[in-house]
DNA sequence: TATCTATATTAATAATAATCAATATAGAGA
DNA sequence: TCTCTATATTGATTATTATTAATATAGATA
């Protein structure tokens, strides 16, 4: 089962978290290489990084001593998908302003202002 | 200034406002309207719309005793792009898994097995 | 003006989340 | 085995959120 979009969302609505995740863009990194930029505990860090990892966004692996974290931007496709309905509302009201836009353009050149 | 991720993120982790908004798609609506389908009290909605707005996600009127809601789907053009360099990153892979599939295909082929 | 309807605000409560200090675990190396 | 490093877990605290009941406001109508 995916994880769920109250899941995910929730997930990036925390700005450490998106910071981590930006991070990962790249490439995978350990726990403590993760938390060096910030003003928090380690602890503090693991836990950003489980909400990621229970939201599908990151997996960890094993190496040694460290559980390094990786990416794992195909969870995102499930806002992708959620986005779209209104990504068509917004895109339409786009292109409705271009039109008028055009509309204003076209009547000022029968004014003759068409410089610019 | 425009409302930030935090917010519109944190808006969005909420199941019931996800599903005021997917209301919202229809066409504006009341509170009482929008309130409705769920069983949660007038003010508990009134409360979701009111983060809702916060985050630029819909706006409200007035016509007579009535405050419309109604969607405003642009303020999900930040997360848009936002998303913007990790869609790169899935796309990219999802490429190579149809490049090694096309050459596991390819293989296929050449062993005589083309029946698919 | 009195009242009805729609919505907002307030006050209180319970659940959740972010954070830290302290401690535990697990692997590597001396 | 002892110790060091990296990370996780626990317990406690504080802040935030979702929720409700009760109340307030504002416009419409009798």
């Amino acid at each position: 089962m995916l994880p769920s979009l109250d899941l995910i969302f929730n997930a990036l609505a925390n700005p450490t978290r998106r910071a981590i995740l930006a991070q990962l863009i790249g490439g995978e990194a350990s726990v403590g290489g993760l938390a060096a930029p910030f003003d928090l505990s380690q602890p503090t860090i693991s836990t950003h990084i489980k909400i990621l990892e229970t939201a599908g966004l990151v997996t960890r692996g094993r190496q040694a001593n460290l559980r390094p974290v990786r990416l794992h931007p195909e969870a995102l496709a499930a806002i992708d998908g959620w986005i779209g309905p209104y990504r068509a509302l917004w895109e339409h009201r786009l292109e409705q302003l271009e039109i008028i836009a055009d509309e204003l353009h076209q009547k000022d050149n029968k004014n003759g202002h068409d410089l610019d």
